[in-house]
RNA sequence: GCGAGUGUAGCUCAGCCUGGUAGAGCGUCACCUUGCCAAGGUGAAUGUCGAGGGUUCGAAUCCCUUCACUCGCUCCA
């Protein structure tokens, strides 16, 4: 019941970005195309605001973070130390009879007795199947097993009264091609690259072949070096950076929660190991169970930053609207979490087709991950390129002799041992991993390090979802006649909403007062967004601007031109979310906007 | 990738079963009117009926194929 009533919302959400020009379907003329979305007039200005708030908040008022730009075609190397052109492209096969999917090098190999079928009859209608069809059975199985799989599959191809073709029947051994579960056929190992492909220069072969990036995040590990040595920072510092990225998602779904063109803002914040916080400040800081953990200090661990960076977050999210109520929390579990991950918190959006669970409480879709990578990053590229990655780190070398030798040895042990564990699970020899490990214990001794990385990930038409979810709000009046209207307005919070004020003369028909409109609304709009209009009944243009989410209306009226002296050269402010009025003078206009806009 | 549903004006939808000149409401635009919340009047524009093919004298309507969207399954570094 519930479910058809968030159906209808979401429908009616996408219908008004439409109607409105917030989201159109790309390529629309020509029948759309799966997964790729445009932004219209006041989406454009929307999601303008959002990047731009985020950037703002994540660099520009910070010390301790810069930016980044780079492209979206990169080496193809960077995608295989990533581990991207490996994971992205598992064959896939699906059983023949219940659709289930396997990843092909995850099917242990069975041995038995295969039935082959070439194909099926209907005993009734004379219609034929010739698709043909085997079944793996374990030896001692009856083949009346067999004929039963058989049966279903040609039943589901529009058989009713099945009647099998050409049985024959071979022995097998090891065999990868049987469902494990059921002993149906699979298909052929398909091939499913997630990635988007093309090639660089104008021969396409396989050794041009460069990739869409499929996140923005490796660009900052592979610049880390570039923008470490030019930015003058230490870490701790962030690397930040909004960008396309691309994926060939199975099924895009959602209306532009998951598409395969989209924009992410991606932080990568560099910190030091806790050995190296322990080796320079004798501790690695405490972390409360819960709360923002205050102002960054020199010994926190990567538990206290990953807590900073998730309540850093929600506070952003709160700052545009978004309250602690519409949204969610995952904390990724111990089996969910990349093996190089320590920790991952999700932040979680309550959409409008946002599953419950069994409490009928609904849990929301992912916004933001928040993730504590380790030194994994860095170390793949370091690894793969051959190039250090390392930073030195004046602090950590005359720390180091302070300490006594039972924590030097302590503190390089641990090292060692994350580093040993980082190199096995990469699959480097034993050994040779052994040697690596003892190197960079003995590089931690003199001060140099890899640094760790909490990377806060957030994707922006998500987030533009999610806001344009959160602002629609519908109200039903009925008037003195009975009839009865639904209206519809968005409540942007004013720091993203599209158009910031709308300019109205109080009526058209009066030279005088437009006149006074212009000129206000040339006072106004360079300095943001403004809009201009003149038609129609003022309620009429009221309600306009509160569908398309304007928060502040001026009306110019017979008081700005002086019909009650005392109001000369006041015009009425209209809030939209409650209709209120208020009288400001003209010349305080831009500041009253800038108090509230900001 | 599989299954089900949907696709007609900018939006919401009727028309399809039973083939015969493309419709409504809302919105948009222009003019008039309008002294603060979608008022009223007059007029106007807007359709490859998702696309392609077939059947037919004739297809929005029947049949086939295809594309897109929604839902379920699957997938989700």
């Amino acid at each position: 019941m519930s479910e058809s009533k968030e159906n209808l919302l979401m429908e009616k959400i996408v219908s008004l970005c439409k109607r409105r020009g917030f989201i159109f379907q790309s390529s629309e003329i020509y029948g759309g195309i799966n997964g790729f979305w445009d932004y219209g007039p006041l989406g454009a200005e929307l999601k303008r605001n959002v990047k731009e708030a985020w950037w703002t908040t994540m660099t520009r008022l910070r010390d301790d973070v810069v930016g980044l730009e780079a492209t979206i075609i990169m080496s193809p190397l960077i995608w295989k130390a990533s581990g991207h052109v490996d994971t992205f492209s598992d064959p896939m096969c699906d059983c023949l009879l219940t659709r289930k999917r396997f990843r092909a090098d995850q099917i242990d190999p069975q041995s038995g007795l295969v039935f082959t079928y070439s194909g099926a009859t209907d005993s009734v209608s004379g219609k034929e199947v010739n698709d043909s069809f085997s079944v793996l059975l374990a030896a001692g199985k009856p083949p009346e097993s067999a004929r039963k799989f058989a049966v279903q599959y040609y039943q589901a191809r529009g058989l009713q009264s099945v009647q099998l073709q050409g049985e024959c029947s071979e022995k097998v051994e090891n065999t990868t091609r049987f469902n494990p579960e059921n002993g149906a056929q699979l298909t052929e190992p398909r091939p499913f690259n997630l990635m988007l492909q093309t090639y660089v220069g104008p021969i396409q072969s396989e050794d041009n072949v460069a990739y869409l990036r499929p996140e923005t995040a490796q660009a900052i590990f592979a610049q880390f070096k570039n923008v470490y040595e030019t930015s003058r920072q230490k870490v701790p510092f962030g690397v930040a950076q909004i960008g396309k990225a691309f994926r060939n998602e199975v099924t895009p779904r959602n209306f532009i929660f998951r598409s395969r063109e989209f924009e992410q803002m991606e932080l990568e914040f560099f910190i030091k190991p806790d050995e190296v916080t322990e080796a320079i400040h004798g501790s690695v800081a405490a972390v409360a169970e819960s709360g923002h953990p205050g102002d960054p200090q020199p010994n926190w661990g990567w538990q206290a930053w990953h807590r900073y960076w998730v309540e850093e977050r929600v506070r952003f999210y709160e700052g545009i609207g978004l309250s602690r109520q519409t949204l969610g929390f995952h904390h990724q579990t111990p089996t969910e979490l990349a093996h190089y991950a320590r920790a991952c918190t999700d932040i979680l959006f309550k959409f409008p087709f946002s599953k419950r669970d069994a409490n009928g409480d609904v849990l929301g879709d992912e916004l933001e991950g928040i993730a504590a990578r380790s030194d994994f990053d860095l170390s793949q590229h370091a690894r793969h390129s051959g190039k250090g990655m390392g930073v030195f780190d004046e602090e950590l070398r005359t720390g180091w002799g302070k300490l006594t030798p039972e924590s030097q040895a302590h503190l390089s042990g641990k090292y060692y041992e994350s580093r040993l564990k980082y190199m096995l699970k990469s699959g480097v020899a034993p050994a040779v991993a052994e040697a690596a490990a003892a190197e960079d214990a003995q590089n931690l001794t003199k001060g140099h390090y890899i640094p760790h990385v909490i990377e806060p990930s957030a994707g922006v038409d998500r987030l533009i979802l999610a806001l344009i979810a959160n602002a629609y709000s519908e109200s039903t009046s009925t008037d003195e006649k009975g009839k009865s209207e639904t209206r519809v307005v968005m409540k942007f919070h004013p720091r993203v909403a599209p158009v910031k004020v709308g300019v109205f003369p109080l009526m058209k028909n009066k030279p005088e007062l437009v006149a006074k409109a212009r000129e206000v609304y040339g006072l106004l709009r360079g300095q943001f967004l403004a809009f201009y209009d003149d038609s129609g009944a003022i309620g009429r243009r009221y309600a306009r601007q509160d569908e398309a989410g304007t928060p502040f209306g001026v009306t110019i009226d017979f008081d700005t031109l002086g019909e009650k002296p005392e109001l000369l050269n006041t015009v009425t402010i209209r809030h939209r979310d409650d209709g209120s009025q208020e009288r400001v003078s003209i010349t305080e206009l831009s500041a009253w906007f800038h108090a509230r806009l900001h």
